[in-house]
DNA sequence: CACAACTCTTAACAAATTTTTACCTAGCCT
DNA sequence: AGGCTAGGTAAAAATTTGTTAAGAGTTGTG
C-alpha cells in the first residue's frame, strides 16, 4: 500500500516539483491550490501525510493546519514556511504540526523530515515485541527469528512476509493480498514469487517442511498462518 | 500518586500551553521561569521528570543539565533546544539529557517522548557512562575509545554513529533512521554515506573487520549493533 | 596566506545476497 | 483422467553491500 501525500501549494511550479520528487521516492501524490480545498481534501482523500504552505489564497496554511489537526489528529502535518515568518510560536504547540522546512529548501531536507515523521507516526508496533509459536521466536524490533534459542536467517522480505502473516493470523490470506501488502504496488511480481517465498520460509520454519503447521495452503485461494 | 513534571522555561506562554497539555495528561505540573530556580526546584520538589529549555535567563539549560545530573543522575531530562543550535545529536550525550525536542515541536511528539523517556527511566536499561564490549572501552562522556587500553581515534561522525548504536542495542537500524540521529536533517548525505562510516568503524573496532561480530549488517534493512 | 592533515561525502566497481522467473513434478478437485 | 494449482529446485536478474579512492571542505600550523 502506497503512502498518500497531500501537497497544499498555490504555487504550480513548487507542486509540479514536489510530485515529481514525492513519486520518484513512491509516494501518491494528491494536490490542492488553496487552503480551502486543502482542507477539503485532507478530509476527504485520507493522506498519510499532508505537506502544507503557509502562504496561500483563500485560507492561510496556519489555519488549515489548526483546523484540520482539531478534525484529524493522527495525520501528520509538515509546514512549507518563508524565513522569517512567525514559525516559532504558531507552528509548533498551538497549532499542532509536527514539522516545519524553510523556504527555500532542498528536497532531501524535505524528503528526510517527511520519511522521519511517517516513521514516528507508525511507529507503535500493533504486533506484540515477541511473538512465538512452537519452537519459534520472532522479534519484530531486532529483525531477529530464532528457533531453539538458534539464529535463523531470513532475508528481508522473508521476514516481512513473515510478520504479515503474524498480524493477520488464522486469516487465509490470497497471493494478491500479499503481493500488496509486502511487496506493495510499484514493483509487482509473478503470485508465483510468493510461493517461492513461502517455500523458503516453511523450510527455514517449519519441524517438517513437507507437512507445514504454521503457514497452511488453502487450495485456489491462498495461504493461512495459524500460530 | 501521580507522576510530577518540572517546566523550566522562561516564555509564559509556552509554560502555560506546556502546562495545560501535561495537566490534561494527567501529570502534576510546576514549573520554573530560569535556570537557578529551575535548579532549585530539581532538588527541593523531586520531580519525575524535567522539561528544560535550553535557551533561558541566568543559567543556561545546558549548565542546569549538567549540574542537575551530577546531583540526581536517575532524574531524566529532556530538552527543548531551537532548530540549528549546537546540540549534539546524540541526545546531549556529554550532558546527559535522555532525549530533546527541537523547537517548534508538535505537543504529540514532546509528549511522546515524555512517555517513552518515563518508561526507560522506570525500567533498568541506562546506559552506563563507560560501556565495554570485547576489548573496547567507550566513555560516552569524554568521547573516548579505547581497545585494549590503547586509544582508538574515532571521528566526531564515527563516534556519534557508535554511540547511537551503543543506545540502541539490538534493535535494527535503518540508514535513514541513523541518517536523522546522526547528521540531522538539515544537509543529508546519501544513504551509502553511512555505510562508508560502517566501514571505518569495523576496521578501528572489530577484531575481524570481514566478519563483523559487533556491527552486523541486516541485509535490506540497516545495521544493528550487538555489544 | 599557503600547506598539510584530516574528515566527510560521493562515485565506481566488485562481491555478496536476495528476488524473481522458469521449468518440471506432484497433488488436488470435479 | 484432465485441467489447474502448488511444491521444489536451479539459474538468471536485480538489488544491496563492501571496499577503495578521489574530491570538497575544514582545521591547524608555520
Amino acid at each position: 500500500m502506497k503512502t498518500k501525500i497531500l501537497i497544499v501549494e498555490d504555487e504550480p511550479a513548487m507542486v509540479a516539483g514536489l510530485r515529481d520528487n514525492f513519486e520518484y521516492e513512491g509516494y501518491d501524490v494528491i494536490s490542492a491550490e488553496d487552503g480551502v480545498s486543502g482542507l477539503d481534501k485532507a478530509m476527504s482523500d485520507n493522506p498519510d501525510l499532508v505537506v502544507l504552505d503557509v502562504m496561500m489564497p483563500r485560507m492561510s496554511g496556519l489555519d488549515v493546519c489548526k483546523q484540520l489537526k482539531a478534525k484529524r489528529p493522527s495525520v501528520p502535518i509538515i509546514m512549507l514556511t518563508a524565513r522569517g515568518q512567525e514559525i516559532d510560536k504558531v507552528v509548533g504547540l498551538e497549532l499542532g504540526a509536527d514539522d516545519y522546512v524553510t523556504k527555500p529548501f532542498s528536497i532531501r531536507e524535505l524528503m528526510a523530515r517527511v520519511k522521519a515523521v511517517l516513521r514516528r507516526a507508525s511507529s507503535p508496533a500493533p504486533v506484540p515485541e515477541v511473538y512465538k509459536f512452537s519452537d519459534v521466536e520472532v522479534n519484530i524490533r531486532s529483525n531477529e527469528v530464532r528457533r531453539n534459542g538458534d539464529l535463523v536467517d531470513l532475508s528481508a522480505k522473508e521476514f516481512a512476509l513473515l510478520a504479515y502473516f503474524i498480524a493477520h493470523p488464522v486469516e487465509t490470506l490470497s497471493r494478491d493480498r500479499l503481493l500488496d501488502a509486502v511487496w506493495g504496488y510499484e514493483n509487482y511480481p509473478t503470485t508465483r514469487t510468493v510461493d517461492t517465498h513461502i517455500v523458503h520460509l516453511r523450510q527455514k520454519l517449519e519441524p517438517n517442511p513437507e507437512e507445514p503447521r504454521f503457514i497452511l495452503t488453502v487450495h485456489g485461494s491462498g495461504y493461512k498462518f495459524v500460530g
